[in-house]
DNA sequence: TAGACATATGTCAAAAATGACATATATATT
DNA sequence: AATATATATGTCATTTTTGACATATGTCTA
């Protein structure tokens, strides 16, 4: 399983406690890898005794102490490994709307259109979301390459599935004037 | 889990046997949804057990017998309870090649570039495969609205990874040309 | 003042998914 | 003659994932 990777690639950045790597899963990387902050803080201590990363305990007033994560040499030579490695598996996608998309025959033009502008509203949002990460962050120093091209395919993902549904929109609008 | 709703929309289209089911994920639905055959057949069985589907063992001669699964007014209710409710969570994916990609910092011009080609030839010969089935199926009296709407977002997924390959393809030359 | 939200880290039972193993026939290829 | 591929259906141990429960502090809002 791959999650370990995310995180070590994360990680290779800058050290970073399981509280931000949780939200950039959330905020950040929805596009391509889900994971829950279940999953994140179970893995990051298995990580740890593994000697993949290491960790520094830090106290703070006012707020939670926190945990904050660091690579060892071992875990970015186990990352670079992965990294070049190329059995690259196919994207494993689980897209419910996808799925209601293709018992469309089952339902009236009206209920597809209601399920389709809940989409594209839904879309909309987190594209906006993207763009406005995107635009404040592309003249920090930390915005790397990798924040680049993931940032980029987030935007294309959304702007792609929104054409999608718009064009799903007129074909069914087609389909039931011709009734 | 929603494998079973998967199962339940492509037998109401008309009765098909497990292998069939396995084969239109493996082959048209790996855009939207992933299985393999151990969990269909299992699915399979219990949904028969929950009478949302009936089955007709088929005995044949020269290949392996098998058994035609039909879905029931039971399961039929069920599906169309689950296509109308309103909560579609956001699809849930693991794309182990943008994981990549987010970890670009680590790697040289020329890694990133061969990774990149190898999955543009992938993405090109699953693009190809998807326009020749639309186009072999598309006069098909059985080709639905479903079938329609998900060979298209196939198309369109698949046109917008290889885009967003060839971006970044340019934008790393750019930034190595900078060096 | 009560409730919601953000920060911060965990556990755990249950459900889902994987990948190997298992079996059988027919055809096509090396 | 052996190997691979396609058809066809299953089991099962292990791994992964989910979603609820748990706890604690501070801020912000109704």
């Amino acid at each position: 399983m791959s999650l370990k990777y995310a995180l070590l690639g994360l990680i290779s950045k800058k050290p970073q406690t399981g509280y931000e790597l949780y939200t950039t899963f959330k905020e950040r990387m929805i596009y391509f890898w889900s994971s829950t902050h279940s999953q994140i803080y179970t893995e990051l201590n298995k990580m740890e005794h593994e000697e993949w990363i290491s960790s520094t305990y830090i106290y703070q007033e006012g707020s939670p102490n926190k945990k904050l994560y660091t690579i060892t040499t071992k875990g970015e030579e186990y990352l670079l490994n992965w990294l070049l490695s190329d059995k690259i598996k196919p994207a494993k996608i689980k897209d419910e709307f996808l799925l209601r998309a293709s018992a469309f025959h089952l339902l009236s033009e009206k209920e597809i259109i209601h399920l389709l502008d809940a989409i594209i509203e839904r879309e909309q949002r987190v594209l906006e979301a993207t763009r406005k990460w995107q635009h404040d962050n592309e003249q920090d120093e930390e915005f790397g390459i990798g924040d680049f091209v993931t940032a980029e395919y987030g935007v294309m993902y959304a702007e792609m599935y929104i054409k999608w549904c718009e064009k799903v929109r007129k074909e069914i609008r087609k389909r039931s004037r011709g009734n």
